[in-house]
DNA sequence: CGGAATGTTGATATGCCTCAACTAAAGTGG
DNA sequence: CCACTTTAGTTGAGGCATATCAACATTCCG
């Protein structure tokens, strides 16, 4: 019976070449488990931590909160991500986190992380290196909303999720689960639900990619890509097979 | 003679308790400055380095490279911070970083860093803590460049740099200086220089802050934040005096 | 099956981009 | 120090893209 948190080690060893020693010691980690209901927040804005977690199904979201009671989201994560790797180091959160669908994350204490790396330093490099990419992620965010055109933006998201979800093993042919629904895309890019609408019907209609009830299909991956000025290499993964 | 790397230790202060032998480890480090002329680029998008820089005067940006040969800036840096500090983990630059104006940088190799980081963790943990802060100070680029309307947006700009430039010790009286024009501010904002230029002139009329020659002047702070939804906590800094 | 959530479509208005002309300031060389 | 060039900032006119609003269709879920 693999430790659920083979999910991070595999994560890890995309970038970072561990001992199996390291191993060891990230998939022994204890933890606790913990089940997420649709929507449901994993940590609040304001709120202080004591455990980081790790995704080990389905997917979460970080989000600000907006003065109107919007929501501003700001990235996405699936399994193997850990996405309040902040809390390690900074005490209050500037932002929540919250489930899309169902998922399931497990709970590692920041007291035990810290002994790892005490013992390992490159383990915590390797972590750190995780928070650096997350970061990258956050930059392309900015000039994704801020640079790029209604179409180009939302192919590009389509691109990250799908790039990332290849990595991750939960792709199933040319497509992969996106629990997200309209409302959601339009705070995630700075669209109207409006605009995002028809925006997805211009993807479909170009035969690229479609996304339909939590699904992401994706048609002629050049093409979209290409058409989404997508450059996987802010993502930092090791080179992957062409699709 | 204190070492240029003072500016360092007084940033990392701010957040992390470091014993006397940590500062003179930091400030011992062996470094090399550099001057910047004003535009030069200190790393580019793609580069692979050896070292990392902190910036000791002047100012330094991130910034993407977009297709038509425009920029995407991404973050500001004065006296203390790391602009390319995620080079010590990651391999390949996504982005460049440039000088604003003429500045100056001291640079430290990766190698004299990890050493220092293995005598002492809590060196390593604090500068990652410097680069989580960097990180959500992009997540508050993403919510300010897709959520809000052009005036807050740049009075949000404003408030940020200026709260930071006080920290970092940088300003006099009720101003400090910011090496930027209107085309950078748009390339910032995702803003056309037209609409830069007018919204600059409607926050000059409501006697908040006024921005010219590389200068911005703040006239009412506490209207200013509350017209910007500016809430320092993203920035995690100690709690300043009030203004 | 019924109600709620989600997605779809059209009409309208307006905010911002684009373009172009102009002014002011800064830098340069005689 | 002044004439000249270059860069930066300012202003107005016009058109288009996208937000907004409202009505409706579809899917989901108990």
């Amino acid at each position: 019976m693999p430790s659920p948190l083979r999910v991070l080690t595999r994560k890890l060893k995309e970038h970072t070449r561990l001992s199996s020693e390291d191993v060891a010691i990230i998939e022994g980690l204890s933890h606790s488990l913990r089940c997420l209901h649709p929507g449901e927040d994993l940590i609040r804005q304001g709120d202080h931590s004591a455990v980081s977690a790790v995704v080990i199904s389905g997917f979460t979201a970080r989000y600000h909160l907006l003065p109107a009671g919007a929501r501003q989201y700001l990235s996405f994560h699936m399994a193997g991500d850990m996405p309040d790797s902040q809390s390690l180091f900074i005490e209050t959160m500037d932002h929540a986190v919250c489930a899309m669908g169902p998922a399931e994350v497990a709970l590692v204490t920041h007291k035990a992380l810290l002994a790892a790396f005490e013992r390992r330093p490159a383990l915590g490099f390797a972590i750190w290196r995780e928070t650096l990419i997350d970061a990258a992620i956050f930059r392309e965010a900015v000039t994704n909303n801020s640079a790029r055109k209604p179409r180009v933006r939302l192919g590009h998201l389509f691109c990250e999720l799908f790039y990332r979800a290849r990595a991750s093993g939960l792709t199933v042919e040319d497509s992969c689960p996106i629990q997200i629904n309209l409302v959601q895309i339009g705070e995630t890019l700075g669209m109207s639900i409006a605009t995002v609408n028809r925006t997805l019907q211009q993807l479909r209609a170009s035969r690229t990619c479609s996304f339909e009830r939590g699904r992401l299909q994706i048609h002629n991956w050049d093409a979209l890509a290409r058409l989404s000025q997508f450059n996987p290499e802010y993502l930092h993964q090791r080179k992957p097979p062409p699709l």
